[in-house]
DNA sequence: GTCTATAAAGAGATAGAC
DNA sequence: GTCTATCTCTTTATAGAC
């Protein structure tokens, strides 16, 4: 849970004193750019949807580029934090790489709008050098998850030829698009069947990813859920 | 190949006579919607691209929306189609959903601009009226790929207890996701490595999707790649 | 910390000359 | 079919009163 360097790369903009207000209008402006895109949210919206003049915003950010800086940076470090974490256990690859999924689609549905953020305008911040602390962090995690994957192939726990780099890719989408899907709905429906629970949600895609991992004798092994929770809840 | 009624379920908007000027607009009008979103694309940016004074594209087009619609128009009966005709095969439905599955991964890659729009405007299509048609079309794409599904189950070549709703959904998401990478690279990663050919990616997917779908028995076969790309070719 | 008021630039769109 | 010119509205952002 520490929180000590936060601020890695940090972009433009002056000290992250985080006022009330100011992070209540990081979460509003949160989710309007997660809902209707960073460029078509205007800074009007932003400030009617938290009762105050367009102005009045300038008091507390400096652009509205800042304002999208807070919101990435909220859970950024977080992300890759945690995704460290799991892959330092002493656990085998898959309960690392169970536990990984478990924790990252709690969190893409949680942090919803962050998450949806962080994927809808990947494309802006590929672009603008003052997000480039996005990519990095982006980056990192990728690093981290393609490491569990290889451990487990040369653990013989995965199928040995496994191309890491689009499975990981593939994994990673696949998470971030059901959770959007699941938080949000389709573009043909608005909302999911009201029984699809978050967990099995988490199932569903545990067996699928598992299905495509894992060697074939071991198919039939039960999927380490209830372990992986437990070490997730674990005090570190 | 039969394009009679491509105009099912037209939005408003005067006929759909496509001179050269009006398609190249329309393509360069795509590409931007794909790459910086259709809201953050402004008209001086199309004019500017196809080297015309803003004013003039209203020769062309009533308003920037009705870009979008001839940017959409152009590709989604064909989408819905090439589904529908590759579901009334007499092959089985693994086949069918190999074939679906190269179709569209090509479909996805080639018309790249159209489905990126169809993906990353998803909600403003929902959020408009003018746009139900959109919504319409992937809803009847959707149900297709489901009723393949439901044809392998029963027929003993796929798990039986699927949720087809779930997989399908995955399996799209996939498709378009990983198209997208192809096509434009990842946030973190600005061009996909230079090995990956389209056949290396169909390759790919078709392992990742028949290992999530083949009852486990059936896993050692053969994926039937020749065979489906034989029948895509045939004239019906 | 929010308001009033407004500047400056950009947006989508129109009218009429050529 | 494109240009010139412009209209109107909205955008991001600022200045200063309260």
């Amino acid at each position: 849970m520490k929180a000590e360097h936060i601020r890695t790369r940090r972009a433009a903009g002056g000290d992250a004193q985080s006022s009330d207000r100011r992070l209540q209008i990081l979460e509003v402006a949160g989710r309007l750019f997660a809902e209707y895109g960073y460029e078509a949210t205007s800074v009007r919206h932003i400030a009617d949807a938290v009762n105050i003049l367009p102005g009045s915003l300038y008091h507390h950010f400096t652009t509205k580029e800042d304002m999208l800086h807070g919101v990435v940076r909220a859970h950024l470090a977080e992300m890759v934090r945690d995704n460290r974490d799991i892959s330092l256990w002493t656990a085998d690859a898959e309960h690392k790489l169970v536990a990984s999924v478990i924790l990252r689609f709690r969190q893409y549905v949680s942090n919803w709008a962050f998450h949806s953020v962080l994927v809808q305008e990947g494309r802006f911040f590929r672009r603008n050098e003052d997000f480039a602390y996005v990519v990095e962090a982006k980056s990192q995690a990728f690093d981290i998850q393609q490491a569990i994957l290889q451990e487990g192939m040369q653990g013989g726990l995965f199928h040995a030829d496994l191309d890491t780099y689009l499975m990981i890719g593939t994994i990673s989408r696949m998470l971030t698009s059901a959770a959007s899907w699941f938080r949000a709905g389709d573009i043909f429906s608005a909302h999911r069947p009201a029984h699809y629970a978050l967990d099995t949600m988490i199932d569903f895609h545990l067996g699928c990813i598992l299905r495509m991992l894992r060697r074939p004798e071991r198919l039939g092994e039960p999927i380490p859920r209830g372990t992986c929770e437990a070490l997730l809840n674990a005090p570190a």
